[in-house]
DNA sequence: ATCAATGCTTGCAGACCGCAACCATACTCT
DNA sequence: AGAGTATGGTTGCGGTCTGCAAGCATTGAT
């Protein structure tokens, strides 16, 4: 039973303007989300507080990002001591990312900021419908992720978007 | 009645990766997404399309944008011929822009792309869950307004140029 | 008439992105 | 073993989007 036209439009309207507020506060200037963490540093050091070691190829894939780009910016995390890498005992070209202690901290403090910011943002919500728009955003994004790698978007470039409404 | 701190980081991280999954759909290759409108037509047109004829600087509040961001992207699609302007009567400094018959296609078209996607992406969704999740994105939209507005964000940090990039 | 304020444009630089070229290592095949 | 290919990662390059600051033209107040 697909969603009437009204309802596909009127969502897909409203995700659009949502990705486009939430792009102005994953900006360099946020460092009331952020911290001390550079801007990049929430998506790559999740996935290595979470699954433990891994490989910049693998860490490039959990943040949906090209694996140039998180060469450079796990390059960038390690000079900040907040990753560090070792060789890989199975693969001489690759290596293993593991989280530091100062990451850890690191992320644990914007953890923070961001939980305190949506606490104020949110005042007048209670926890019944904070918890339905969670739902139904985490139900939202294994569908995307599903729709994006089920049909690739574009004939051409087989890059590895992930991209909603916007 | 405020949100327990559970509640608040899970939204938090949730709509965190939202915003991230949704960064990449507004890249210029998401021609899926866009027809042939350029990546930054959505976000202006849409503001033209509702209320009509508009200053620039109006349209950079409604699009979150700085002026002059606005005054370049306002001149490409001006020049691909979504957008004319008029001088304002009431200011010479000042022009009024309003969008094309030729924009409004191209809005039509982006809209219709976007509600199809939507559709595809959602196949397993019902009605009553899709409403209820835009209502709640709605009304998450307008707090996140009132709370920026209410402590301006500029107000927490200047600029903290952290290059990284190698 | 003068001078500050306003609306907009433009020069500049920063941040992030992907592609292509590249190197080193691993794997496959004969 | 040796040759050829595939893979993991890095870097050069260009492109997009962004904001800040300086500049120009017009407006409005003194």
């Amino acid at each position: 039973m697909p969603l009437s036209p009204e309802t596909r439009e009127r969502l897909s309207v409203s995700l659009a303007q949502l990705v486009r507020s939430g792009r102005h506060m994953s900006s360099r200037a946020a460092t009331h989300l952020h911290g001390d963490l550079p801007s990049f540093g929430w998506p790559l050091l999740l996935p290595l507080e979470s699954d433990g070691d891994l490989r910049c190829s693998a860490l490039a894939v959990r943040a949906g990002i090209d694996v140039s780009v998180a060469s450079r910016q796990v390059a960038a995390l390690e000079r900040a001591g907040y990753v560090e890498r070792r060789p890989d005992p199975q693969d001489g070209r690759a290596s293993l990312l593991r989280i530091t202690a100062r990451g850890l901290e690191a992320l644990t403090t914007s953890r923070a900021l961001r939980s305190e910011w949506t606490g104020t943002a949110l005042a007048g919500w209670d926890d019944a419908d904070a918890h339905r728009l969670a739902d139904l955003v985490d139900r939202l994004l294994t569908d995307i992720e599903r729709a994006v790698t089920a049909s690739p978007p574009s004939a051409a470039g087989h890059h590895d978007p992930q991209a909603v409404a916007g």
